[in-house]
DNA sequence: CATCCGTTATAACTTAGGTTAACTGGAAAG
DNA sequence: CTTTCCAGTTAACCTAAGTTATAACGGATG
């Protein structure tokens, strides 16, 4: 049920089965969300969090005009707001981008966790630095990078962590986001969008459709991307 | 020595007494800094984090052409780089963006105060993760703001922040950045920082001179930034 | 099977911000 | 004092991305 989060926690740090079994404890209830829907807003008192078992998740902030920025995405395994266990409340909005299978995760129920296995505190908050990471890499994107470039960059990390929790096939993965979506996490209009997605398939870099993304040149795409997955924190860890 | 810190933290939770000695008991050393030495660089394996007791601190990622994105200004009472407590290494530059004092914190006495005081251990969590939503309001900033409401939300920020930590005088406060590092937080030319300062002083809002801000019209300035400073997680908390 | 409506595509036109370059003034160095 | 240097300023010009509009395609709905 959980095993994509497993995948993601066990390519950095070891886990023992007793630490498992703990984890595994810690989902209340499961539920089945459509996509479209807003599952947090931002500013309520919250006292779970979640854990994404399947589809993709959004950190989306509104703006007066109707724009809105996404600065993070989430995909099976990770935890979509994992802040909320010390913040309360998110400054941001959690909304459903595809069909969502979420655990539920009392904040009780992770302070007990994190009580019995100390370790697993400092696992967690690991978790949220590369969360952070991740938000910091965006920004960098957003402030320095060109709309091809930015483009690229989100299809490469997007393939490292999905490649990390099994959920991609070769060189192909499942993005369910509609371009006005692309746009959101980017900073661009939808027009501005589309353009890029059809330089960078004129370029032979992806190809995209049925919402299903091919890397066709995984260098060149990186290239255009100056993609470094350094920032992902791939690499086995001590606590 | 270390009184800023205290400020910042007892602005969102209550400390004991006993809690208060273990945090002071954290620092090994002081250190002086010049201004535009690189404190810490990407890649380095770290056992310290550095607690800002004075000056200014960036976070900053360094390009090939030589461009520069700042993710996050710190400032006195600020722990520049907590998340290399979990982390272990960073995936960005700190860099002095002034004259810094600043205190050495080993990880260690970091682990053995979270180990005594686990209460503590969240509210460092907790700081991290107010550090994260600094770095996704500037994702907006870069993503959805102009250049003219970009400037006036920085200036907005440092102003409560600083404010926090007592370094504002009325409306006014020391801001020790150049042109070209404002520019490159908010992911700006220098030529159109400048022209953005000019503009926000022809609207009569800000006045900036001697490294010196002052803020002439804070409701507009505000308005300008759409700024709302509730991720700054102000309010006092429980942990 | 007609009609909606969201998504993708495209073209024509506009603009915010980037680029290049030149000039100023003050502070440090000699 | 002069020279150097750097932060700030300004102007002329350029371009990446925004804006507006239109159309084609499908999948859902009645």
């Amino acid at each position: 049920m959980i095993s994509a989060h497993f995948k993601k926690l066990r390519r950095r740090i070891s886990i023992s089965s007793e630490e498992e079994r703990g984890i595994r404890g810690l989902v209340s209830e499961t539920r089945r969300v459509r996509s479209d829907e807003t599952v947090v807003r931002a500013g309520e008192e919250l006292s779970n969090s979640l854990l994404l078992i399947d589809g993709w998740l959004a950190r989306s902030k509104d703006f007066p005009g109707g724009e809105r920025q996404v600065t993070e995405l989430h995909v099976a395994g990770d935890f979509a707001d994992l802040h909320s266990f010390t913040l309360k409340r998110l400054d941001h909005d959690l909304v459903t981008m595809s069909e969502c299978t979420i655990a539920i995760v009392p904040h009780e129920r992770l302070g007990a966790l994190i009580a019995a296995h100390p370790r697993l505190g400092r696992a967690y908050w690991f978790l949220t630095n590369i969360d952070a990471a991740i938000q910091r890499e965006w920004a960098l994107s957003l402030g320095q990078r060109s709309a091809l470039s930015r483009m690229a960059h989100l299809f490469c990390e997007l393939f490292v962590r999905l490649e990390v929790v099994g959920r991609t096939v070769a060189n192909r993965y499942d993005l369910p986001l509609t371009q006005r979506e692309l746009s959101e996490c980017l900073g661009l209009t939808v027009v501005h969008a589309n353009r890029t997605i059809q330089e960078l398939r004129r370029r032979g870099l992806i190809e995209l459709e049925n919402r299903q993304l091919t890397i066709l040149d995984r260098r060149g795409l990186e290239g255009v991307a100056q993609f470094d997955p350094t920032y992902l924190h791939l690499d086995k860890h001590e606590l």
